[in-house]
DNA sequence: ATTCTGAATGAACAACCATTCACTCATTGT
DNA sequence: ACAATGAGTGAATGGTTGTTCATTCAGAAT
């Protein structure tokens, strides 16, 4: 009978998954402080406490370590999408609601996590592979904002909108306040960038969201 | 009497803030198609025509030609926005039309500086001096566009308009629609990303924007 | 013509970094 | 206990890249 119920101390090995996700964590970190451009594999080891070597071990290459950090984020991404399309079967008006406190909420939008996203959206153009990915996930964002907002369109009385604008406008605005979330955080914070999002929302569909109340300072 | 009429034909040696135009131009040719990340002192002479030295013979370093290109398209786009400033002189609402159109010409927006301006984004966080650049961009945008809304917000009746809100949102949904244009050219253009803006500011401003036509196609 | 200046060159250098691999040692099975 | 396994290590390697500098040479001055 193996003695498992001590919480596991301090393993010298560990099971393979256990160590990718420590590294991808660790490669999380390291961009998220030093940038894309000063993570070096020396920095990525050091962050996860173990040795230069182990990345080559884990990962194939350097490359690889990247690619994985950036599907793993992703899917967490899409994940959380699944909650907000679920809540949209029943209500398009709800759906949305769900997407933007998702887009907003700790978890999805961690600076740490958004440095990421960035650092890797401006080599998107030039490695196929972080383009692939990264489409994916906008296309399942595109797709589900699109249906809730045409379904949003027909029960309610919106003659002049037009969905498709209004998924891409969305989309674009989160990005958008992304970026400032991210570059400046003393003007921005994740509260207000909500509030602006169902601001949005408000302006475009009226009878189904409220303008949230305001509550400025400085 | 010196001979300058006839047009120089290929001189050896330049005046030095023609190097530099030259070499930052290069820069943006390098960043465009190869991204940051592969951008080498080495891509950025062979993209100009001239040697390596000739880098640190007129910036200091490989981080100052950098630093100037960035500050090279800030410039650029801060004379721009000086149009739009004088049109709204007269009227708040001419001037944020100017602001989006702006925003989407053809040169401003071209898909090379974009792909410069999201590769430099990307390190932001991590270089001072470029978020010294960014920032003073930022900020003379975020300043101008506020002052439109608040003005606009006097002028007409809207009762439910934050302006402060307003800006951060064109502001936001502006960087969103760039974002778009980079990385996924084949849904987005610049004509279709107006129109995505546009219709933003017709859905907070009624009695001063129509909805755009809509004309989509696919 | 001849000299002088400094713009431009590009080979050489030094620093950095991803990758490799011979070796160590914790863990598991017998 | 002992042997076998393979996860983990980290020094060594080779390739890449930013920077330097002795040298070249075009254009201006004399």
């Amino acid at each position: 009978m193996k003695r498992q119920l001590a919480t596991v101390p301090r393993r010298r090995t560990a099971p393979p998954e256990e160590r990718r996700e420590q590294l991808i964590q660790a490669t999380i970190r390291s961009v998220a402080d030093r940038g894309l451009a000063d993570t070096t594999v020396a920095t990525v080891a050091q962050e996860a406490g173990l040795s230069q070597g182990i990345v080559n071990l884990h990962f194939k290459s350097k490359e690889g370590l990247l690619t994985e950090t950036l599907r793993y984020l992703a899917d967490e991404y899409r994940n959380a999408c699944r909650e907000a399309a679920a809540v949209a079967e029943e209500s398009p008006a709800a759906g949305l609601q769900a997407m933007v406190d998702l887009d907003f909420r700790r978890n999805i939008c961690a600076r740490d996590k958004l440095a990421v996203w960035f650092a890797f959206w401006g080599e998107r153009k030039f490695r196929p592979t972080y383009r692939r990915i990264c489409a994916e996930r906008d296309k399942s964002y595109d797709d589900m904002v699109r249906v809730m907002c045409a379904r949003l369109c027909e029960q309610g009385n919106y003659p002049d909108v037009e969905p498709a604008l209004v998924a891409d406008g969305l989309s674009a605005l989160t990005d958008g306040l992304w970026l400032d979330l991210l570059v400046r955080p003393e003007s921005m914070s994740r509260e207000l960038a909500r509030r602006v999002a169902l601001a949005y929302l408000a302006d475009v569909f009226p009878q189904h969201f409220r303008h949230p109340v305001a509550t400025i300072r400085s």
